[in-house]
DNA sequence: GGGATGATTCAATAATATTTGAAACATTGA
DNA sequence: TCAATGTTTCAAATATTATTGAATCATCCC
């Protein structure tokens, strides 16, 4: 008696790739199948730093933070001038903006300036703020 | 007996732009001064809309959905699969990307189908996900 | 040193987002 | 019609983020 071929049609029980709409089935099959299609997902620590950017640009004040910073480096106090908001709320913000690691901030004398990174330009000029 | 000019060097009061750093105060004033810096802000709709598909890529999870998309249009059971979710969690970040107009979705037969939208194409394609 | 200024940190509160499991809905095929 | 399947919706519980005002820190300048 011949064991059963493994996956052969008539044997192998059927699993999800045979329960779906057979245009998506056929194309995914030509493609490389299911395990070529989990392949295509990054790997988690590429996707929480994509994770972190995208959180940090998620917000209209932190993005309006940026496209003042796109003009020329600031101290908070302009930008606090520019935003009419609690220094508080504006130091949170910024800090966010910075362990994104989107600006960047220097001293001098009595006061702190913040300017993008690279990082932080290249968000802003790609337009991957979503401007239009 | 003259009244003082308005906003002559001997008579207006300080601002904010005689209390910041002198080199940012110079430059900002070649580039057209404050009022010119915060018109640079865009009107609140805009950002809105911008925050809210950063918002919708700002999740590991839907991230990964967007790439599974990005290889071709699937049905939920498929992309269940992949990311091995419950239900209901799957659905409530598929709205989401739908909600953001990064993904769509059609009928087949018994299967809903979604796929990336325009947007959510020229998102993923400009590597505006963030991967390197 | 000590007061003034610019900015951050902290703790409490408020607001939003996410997860979970059960229930509901829609379509299919018998 | 019916049961089965694929998916969504709902409500409650949890987790994460954002705001607020007071307190603190750091630097400058007299």
């Amino acid at each position: 008696m011949t064991a059963p071929a493994k996956n052969s049609v008539r044997t192998r029980k059927p699993g999800i790739i045979d329960e779906i709409p057979k245009e998506i089935a056929v194309s995914l099959a030509e493609a490389g199948g299911l395990p070529w299609l989990c392949s295509l997902i990054p790997v988690e620590s590429s996707l929480n730093e994509q994770v972190k950017i995208h959180k940090a640009l998620a917000d209209p004040l932190r993005l309006k933070i940026l496209y003042l910073l796109a003009a020329q480096p600031l101290c908070v106090c302009v930008i606090k001038h520019c935003l009419r908001t609690a220094d508080s709320r504006l130091s949170y913000h910024l800090g966010i903006l910075k362990e994104a690691g989107l600006i960047e901030s220097r001293h001098e004398k009595n006061w702190l300036i913040y300017s993008l990174t690279g990082a932080g330009n290249a968000v802003v000029e790609s337009g991957e703020t979503g401007s239009p």
